[in-house]
DNA sequence: ATCTCTTCTGTTTTT
DNA sequence: CAGAAGAGAT
């Protein structure tokens, strides 16, 4: 029995310190809502709120309300924050990102796409592999691998199928090599991340029984971050709710920064298109900044056409003007962050209260070297990922082989490593010999190990015996015993060890932070399923935990979306840099920006600007040394369009 | 097949 | 300046 307005009881959390706008938002009823509001405004707190909101006083089963965030670290956010509004037994279920969601749905179906059970799943890095071994074969130079990578990862998250691309005008050796990668990866028993989107949408719309079985699941469905959403992404949504048309969406067009993997601010902006019965709602007031950072960052993004423009008021008084500086390079740009974040510090401030925002990952270096010099906390957040460093992935290789002896890219990796006497043309040998898409890699170096004999063969064969033991002891065991399991039959940690340089100590660090990521994973989930850990590994990256919780955060632009700080840094702002060009060569330091890449850019420095509560300083470098020659740069554009008047250059 | 030394090549952004 | 890939010696 729904509750009338007037008997709604604002003291309640859920209803508390809402304005009259988000108020609306969270206690509307059934059918599509959209919410197109600008940074700041109060949309995380409208979408956690509705959810309690539903629980509680629709009576909604938490079970029944699917929500999905741009990134896991955003779903573990809402679900902490409903769970204080709910209690833990009422939080959703079913809360992640599109890929985590869709992976779940894919576990259970997978064998209706052909794809066995214990599928694994690719990055990019392992995309890239699979890439080179088809160019090799169709006899393609190696050098084009990444556009062809990039073509392939477009295509899919674009939702097109191998016929729309032959009607269109794409040269013919890309569709070929998109072909044979699908089938590559099927025969692999693999999925890439666009895979798991787009076969998931495929399990909806070619699977009645399949359809009807997950829309059957959720009433309710709730998205964050909509501006980046790609085109499948959206498609899945409105397979989903289909029959209620229950769906919420939030976002801001202005802050759409994944363009490149295929996000389209089309599916916001023309939400009403498909659901022209959804209920809009804005939100105007900007709860999180001062009224000088707002100004300055509002003044920016007015510089791109084409938007939908959204008033925004500031609720807080104007504080501190921005800071602007000028630095001789990108060492004393570090250590001018780094004695202004003392400043900060000394006025009141957390270290974690702290912020760095960069354009590249690159950036990162610098200012652990001068935040480490002066012993202050920090933690890089993201950065060269951990699952990606080489040694790690070799040990996933491991893991993964034994999940699915199919998975060719895995053993390619690691037949060799530790050095056993297996070469590569012993693997060309094994390429040669496979027969088709049920035969696999390791298949087909058995039976050349049979052939060959002697002291190769016998290689083979214990490399091959091993393997198979590993297979049987680790349906047994939980991620930490097999991992050890495996350092005990190959060797692979002491051949790290043999290595005593700085890079082969952390090597050797790094898979010890693995195993004890593993131990981790089964103390929290009790999952003693290796699958479920290479699962885990695949989609979450660890949050770096260097620094403890006091410790400042250094981060890429993108990394920060959806996060605030009183205290923010803006680097790097160079032209070239951040905006970044495409092609920065090595004479020049800066390539032309097309106007559509540039308005990115100015959307990306909209949501750096707009992250700060209370303080935000903006700095770059009058040189800074790329491919290890220093370049002169210019003053980045954005920084000529900042209000005078909100400002201070120092 | 393995090890070591040299060349080269390349850089957004992330699920 | 890396990190990967290639060449050449053992
Ligand atoms: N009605 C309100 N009264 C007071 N503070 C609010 C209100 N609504 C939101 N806030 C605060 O404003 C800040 C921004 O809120 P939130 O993160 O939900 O905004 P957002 O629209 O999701 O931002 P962005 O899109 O920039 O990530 C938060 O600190 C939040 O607690």
């Amino acid at each position: 029995m729904p509750i009338p307005p007037n008997d709604y009881d604002l003291n309640d959390p859920i209803l508390q310190n809402l304005n009259d706008a988000q108020f609306e938002a969270v206690t509307h009823d059934k059918g599509p809502l959209l919410i197109l509001a600008g940074a700041g405004s109060g949309k995380t707190r409208v979408i956690t709120r509705r959810i309690a909101w539903l629980v509680r006083y629709k009576s909604v089963f938490p079970s029944r309300i699917l929500a999905v965030t741009f990134t896991n670290k955003a779903a573990d956010e809402m679900r902490e924050r409903v769970a204080t509004l709910l209690g833990h037994e009422d939080a959703p279920r079913w809360m992640g990102t599109f890929h985590s969601i869709c992976l779940q749905w894919l576990r259970r179906y997978a064998e209706r796409l052909g794809y066995p059970k214990d599928f694994v799943i690719y990055d990019d890095r392992d995309s890239t592999s699979a890439v080179k071994s088809i160019l090799k074969r169709f006899g393609l130079p190696k050098e084009g691998a990444s556009s062809y990578t990039y073509f392939i990862d477009n295509v899919k998250n674009a939702g097109k199928s191998a016929s729309d691309l032959l009607a269109a005008t794409v040269r013919r050796e890309y569709v070929e090599v998109y072909e044979a990668y699908q089938d590559d990866l099927k025969s692999n028993g693999a999925m890439d991340f666009a895979d798991l989107l787009l076969l998931a949408l495929e399990l909806l719309q070619d699977h009645e029984d399949i359809r009807r079985e997950i829309q059957s699941h959720f009433d309710y469905v709730l998205v964050d971050e909509f501006q980046d959403t790609n085109d499948v992404q959206y498609q899945l949504l409105q397979q989903l709710v289909q029959e209620h048309r229950n769906l919420c969406v939030v976002g801001d067009d202005d802050q759409s920064i994944y363009s490149w993997r295929g996000a389209q601010i089309e599916n916001i902006l023309e939400f009403t298109d498909n659901y022209p019965e959804a209920k809009v709602v804005t939100l105007g007031n900007n709860y999180r900044s001062t009224s000088k950072i707002l100004e300055a960052a509002s003044r920016v993004i007015s510089y791109n056409d084409s938007r939908y423009e959204k008033a925004l008021t500031a609720m807080r008084g104007p504080g501190h003007p921005v800071i602007v500086h000028a630095n001789l390079n990108e060492k004393y740009e570090a250590e001018w962050v780094v004695a202004k974040a003392i400043e900060c510090m000394e006025d009141g401030a957390r270290w974690s209260d702290i912020a760095v925002f960069y354009r590249t990952n690159a950036q990162s270096r610098v200012f652990e070297d001068s935040f480490g010099a002066m012993g202050i906390p920090y933690r890089v957040v993201g950065g060269m990922r951990f699952y990606q460093r080489k040694e790690v992935k070799d040990v996933i290789a491991y893991l993964r082989l034994i999940v699915n002896p199919a998975d060719s890219i895995a053993l390619e990796r690691i037949f060799n490593v530790p050095p056993r006497g297996i070469g590569p043309a012993t693997i060309d040998k094994a390429r040669a010999a496979m027969t088709g898409p049920e035969d696999s890699l390791l298949m087909a170096l058995a039976r050349v190990g049979d052939q060959a004999g002697g002291a190769v063969g016998k290689r083979i064969s214990s490399f091959i015996a091993m393997l198979t033991d590993l297979a049987v002891k680790a349906k047994e065991m939980n991620a930490e015993q097999v991992l050890r399991e495996t350092f005990d039959k190959t060797g692979l940690l002491e051949f790290f060890e043999k290595d005593e340089t700085p890079e082969g100590r952390s090597r050797v660090e790094n898979v010890q932070e693995l195993l004890a990521s593993a131990r981790q994973f089964y103390e929290t989930t009790g999952l003693d399923d290796v699958g479920a850990w290479l699962d885990k590994v695949a989609l979450v990256q660890p949050l770096d935990e260097g620094g403890g919780n006091e410790a400042v955060s250094l981060m890429t632009v993108h990394a920060a979306k959806g996060l605030e700080f009183p205290c923010v840094f803006v680097c790097g702002l160079e032209h070239g840099l951040f905006p970044l060009s495409q092609r920065p060569s090595a004479a020049t330091y800066a390539a032309p920006i097309g106007r559509e890449a540039l308005a990115e850019e100015r959307r990306l420095m909209y949501v750096a600007m707009t992250r700060a509560m209370d303080k935000l300083h903006l700095c770059y470098a009058a040189t800074r040394m790329r491919y290890g020659q220093t370049v002169a740069g210019r003053p980045s554009v954005f920084l000529t369009e900042l209000p005078r008047s909100a400002i201070k250059l120092v």
